[in-house]
DNA sequence: CGCCAGGTTGATTTCGCTCAAGCAATGTGG
DNA sequence: CCACATTGCTTGAGCGAAATCAACCTGGCG
């Protein structure tokens, strides 16, 4: 069983490693591993929910549509991260809608072995809460820069959290300029913009999806605040 | 004991209510109530959590200041409502700070007592997630709204939410303009300039914190958007 | 080859911010 | 009781960031 849930690369860092070895083999056999195209849809906004996912390799967007029918992306899911849990716990609809963004393997884990699972270790609904807690905690920071900062800073905040932090010199952009610019709430017009804005101050070089950084502590800097001097 | 828990007037709505009667008394004995003037902290952004609040009269403010120094108004919470959970339950410092916006009597329940109600109950762990999960969904509407309507629109939805939801013709703002501006995003001159707007349109009529709508349907019509005509 | 989605660029407009002043209500100390 | 500061709110003038409208380019694909 090379493919288990205890054999998985991110097990550890999942809600899931709270669970002794009786509750995770049980996830094992429950689960379903389904493989979605790029674009293609996990669930909608308004479904009922039927389970918790969880990635196992690619890349899953959490989108939200507004009552003028645009839509926004609101973040990103990553390899071993998990998502839908909300509504799988609460038993409401899902207020947002998930898809693939890139070729994605995703884990299926159907509401009644959740339950199960919950009811035998109380432990796994305080690791999903602490889940939410931080999910919560970025929204807020979310509302906080946009806003408060420039498209520019928040563009130049993404980059860095993608960069993994620190002095990452080199990086991809995960998803396309559209979706980026979605992504911080900007149209796709003025993210071209400021990526040539960036670009020509040569703070970052930009081809496809490759960006070079020279200087991360220089765009560390330009970050915090829009300095102006 | 008029005063106790279960006989507070709230205690139906709020997560406490899932305690059978032996925690709820001990709730009742570890509670401390204590009373807040306008513009006092009941805690700042980065302390320890100590324990979980309950607002038992008045109203709370939950701000948070960005890396630049200006600060924000995020939520608003009424009698009945509890706050701080979710540092009490994680255990990681505030990210947000709260303060009394007008006289508030507030109840404390020690982290003591909530580790060991959860413990016993743990159905309380989930009511608790529950509110998080219904913050979380406000917050991503909030980022949505942002980035997507005009501060006219956000205006007019606040006011719609503080009408508590149809046909009230009449409304008291909770808190200073300021306030509402803080809460929706925009500078406090700006927020001058929509309620004129707002009032030269006859769309609504205000003096000091009073707001009277005589047309609810109309306003209704014209905060789901920007319709030019 | 023609089409189309993703991306870039330019011209123009508009919404909300900034800076600055003024006003009413409230408080405060002499 | 008056001179004065303070706080909350309003108004005006001007500016600038980003949206909008409109081409246009590019590469991939049927």
């Amino acid at each position: 069983m090379l493919d288990s849930c205890e054999n998985c690369a991110h097990f550890e860092d999942s809600e899931w490693s709270v669970l002794g070895g009786c509750n995770a083999k049980g996830l094992d056999c429950a689960r379903r591993s389904r493989h979605f195209l790029p674009g293609e849809p996990v669930y909608h906004e308004g479904d009922e929910p039927s389970g918790i996912y969880c990635v196992s390799s690619g890349l899953i967007g959490i989108r939200k549509v507004d009552a003028e029918g645009d839509s926004m992306l609101l973040r990103l899911v990553r390899p071993g991260q998990t998502f839908g849990y909300r509504s799988a716990l609460t038993g409401a609809p899902h207020g947002v809608s998930a898809e693939a963004l890139k070729d994605a393997r995703v884990c299926h884990i159907p509401a009644a072995t959740v339950r199960k699972a919950l009811a035998e270790e109380p432990g796994l609904l305080m690791a999903f809460f602490r889940h939410l807690a931080d999910d919560m905690a970025a929204a807020e920071v979310k509302v906080m820069e946009t806003v408060s900062a420039s498209c520019r800073v928040r563009f130049l905040r993404l980059l860095m959290a993608l960069g993994g932090g620190e002095d990452a010199g080199l990086l991809e952009l995960p998803v396309s300029r559209q979706d980026i610019a979605s992504l911080i709430g900007v149209r796709s017009e003025t993210m071209s913009r400021v990526i040539r804005g960036i670009e020509d101050e040569g703070l970052a070089h930009f081809s496809g999806r490759r960006v070079e950084i020279p200087d991360p502590h220089r765009l560390a800097e330009e970050s915090v605040g829009a300095l102006a001097a």
